[in-house]
Order: structure tokens, then sequence, then C-alpha cells
DNA sequence: GGTGTTTGCCAACGCTTGTTGACCAACGTA
DNA sequence: TACGTTGGTCAACAAGCGTTGGCAAACACC
């Protein structure tokens, strides 16, 4: 998804400085409030740049979003522990790649970042739900519920920083929230 | 919390209008994107108007979150039904109200809206958590864990809108999530 | 019927936004 | 050393934003 191996340009640094402080701008700030101009101050560079390196806020944002997003292998953990260890996965990705937070607050208010969050459920947690259960409706639903809970725990803790969720520990969490998620990826339809 | 015996003014008409346009647009756009010039225009009155009667539209934005909004009681209910009754009353909110889309597009990217989302967490979901444990940590944990699914749930289900979540029924949406709620709130600490 | 207040529109302000093009310095190559 | 290419800044543009003040019509009250 990401470029590999371009030619070696002068200005890969500056591209790289853009990027990472539109990273940091857009998962913060959301899509609106993340102006061009800061996130030029931000790279130490002229917003003019910016245009020049990604054509456009819009492509800029694209480029910002355009990035692997992979849950490690679920396969070879023992099928009881899916729960927890996706729990605990989605937890390491959240705190330690801005994607995610990126495209939780921008998504929201932007059909652009919704789109792209969708992508991310079609091709992360639905595949995953299909090795449960038979029917692909099932799936479907079961992966929309494990959704549901991995982006709210993620909403709640991250995003609007609840006290109570904001300080609840990783251990907790997991324990807590493992177990809902494993009921919906294997417990038999209600 | 709303105002209620006021003088009836010959602008009330013009107020009403200018709310209800505020409140559609501030769902479906959030803060930013939901311009003062759009929401007059939906109002059919000048923009000039929303200054007067609300001040700015910062003023606008808090009348609009300023509504009292109140889960029905749930004391009178089986303590086993618990979650399905809550998950229930939390669609219906949902789905006629237009408030919680608000705080929840807006609260994402606007601190003022996400202030307003921990109060409601505090006045509704707290207190009910409370009513089920002794300790005020373990209520805390259990009201956030509560919102986090419930939160998710409405994300994915009518922000986002992932396709398998739009589409579940009401009936399928209680029967998974509500037993998730009701462990949440009464099952013994993990 | 005259007077003061309310309701509304209009035009404009000052500011910020994304975006553009002119221009200069540094570099690579012959 | 000369020259085309690349990297970068600067100043400005048009458009949109929230916001303001002035003015005309409609109303309320004596």
């Amino acid at each position: 998804m990401t470029e590999t191996d371009a030619p070696r340009r002068r200005s890969d640094a500056t591209r790289a400085a853009i990027l990472a402080a539109a990273r940091e701008r857009f998962a913060a700030d959301g899509y609106e409030r993340a102006t061009v101009r800061a996130i030029a101050q931000d790279a130490g560079i002229d917003p003019s740049m910016v245009m020049r390196y990604y054509g456009s806020k819009e492509g800029l944002f694209a480029a910002v979003i355009d990035v692997e997003l992979v849950l490690p292998g679920l396969a070879e953990i023992p099928v009881d522990d899916v729960g927890t260890v996706l729990v605990g996965h989605f937890l390491d990705l959240w705190e330690h790649d801005s994607v995610l937070q990126t495209l939780l607050r921008v998504g929201v208010t932007n059909e652009a970042g919704a789109e792209r969050m969708r992508g991310v459920f079609s091709g992360q947690i639905l595949p995953l739900a299909e090795r449960f259960v038979v029917t692909r409706a099932d799936a479907a639903r079961r992966a929309a519920l494990v959704a549901s809970q991995v982006l709210g725990m993620a909403l709640v803790r991250y995003v609007l920083r609840f006290g109570p969720a904001a300080q609840m520990s990783r251990a907790d969490l997991v324990a807590w929230v493992g177990p809902t998620v494993q009921r919906y990826l294997t417990a038999p339809e209600p």
C-alpha cells in the first residue's frame, strides 16, 4: 500500500516531516481543525510545500491514512483465547500507532475517513469472524459486534477520555472486554 | 435545564426554527462543518438572527446540547433484565432524539461536546452502576464498560454506518448486546 | 395616531482557510 | 564554469467563515 522503492530524492526528509506532522494533527484535531498552515509550521516548512508534495489537503489526508493496518495473525493462538488476545492487540495498536486515532476522529464527520474505517473493518475483523462461523451473514453480524465493543472501548478511553475508562489497567480491560469479544465470535446465536 | 415559563415573544417561532435547524446540522455534520450560514438558511432566516438570539455559534451549540437527557427509570424492572432493557432504551433514545448523535459527532473533536458527554455518563450510567456494586471505584469501572459497549454500538450503527451493524434488527441487537451490559453490571469482578 | 420597541434583512467587516505563481538558492551534470 | 532541475520561501489570491451595525417594516401601547 505504501511506496517502497522509489528513487531517493533530496526532499524525502521534508516529505516525511510533513507526513509526521499531519499524522499528529489529524489524530489530535480531526480533519477540519487540522489546518495546512499548522501542519506546515509543525514540520518547519512553508504551507505551499504541502501542496507541492501532496497536491491538496485531501491528498495529504489520503497519504496519512494510506498505511498497512494489520492485526497480528491470530491463526496459531488457542481458540479459547481469541477474545483476550484480540483485545490486547487492539490496545497495542491504538497506543503505538496514531492512524486508528486519526480514523476515528476524522471518520465521525468525514466520509473518506468513515470509508477507510469500514475498509479496516472489512479487511481485518470480518475475515477473523468468518473463521468461526459458517454463514457469511452471521460472520458479518459478529464482526460488527466485535467492532462495536472494540471501537467503543477506544472511544471512551482515548478520545472522550472518560476518567474510569482511561484509568483502568490494561489487564483489567483485557479481563473484562476479552470475554465479550470471545462471546461475540464463538457463542451460538442467541 | 431548559427555560420553561418565559414571557412569550413574537420571535419564539424563529428561535425554535433556528434551534431545530441547528440540531440537525450539528448532528449530521459536527461542529466545524455546521456553519451558521447553513443553519440560518435551513431555518429560513438571516444569519444575523442567530447571533441576535444566541449570541454566538458557541452559544447556539450550548443551547442545542442543553436538554434533559434521561434514561427511563430502571428501578422497577427485574434485575436480570437490566441489560436488555437498558440497550433497548438506548436504541430508542438514539433514534428519536438527535442530541446523542450531536454529542458523539461533536465530542470527538470538541472539548465542550466531550465534557457534556462525560456529564451524561456521570449523571445517567454511573448512578445506575452504583446500584449493583458496593465500592465506588468498581461502579465507575463497570459504568465505563457499559458506556464503551453502548456508545460503540451507536458509533458503528449510526455514525460510521458499518453495513452489518446498520442492518441488524433491533431484536438481534438487544439479544446480543443486552447480555454484555448485564454482565458488566452484575457479574463478579474477573 | 404617534411613539418606542421588537423583528427581520442587508451589506459589510476582519479574519482564516486552501491554494497558486513568481522568484531565489542549492544542487547535479556536462 | 555554465545550465537545467530540484527544494524552498514569499506574497498574494478567492472564497468562506463568524460577526457587527444600520435601517425598514411590523407591532404594542398611550
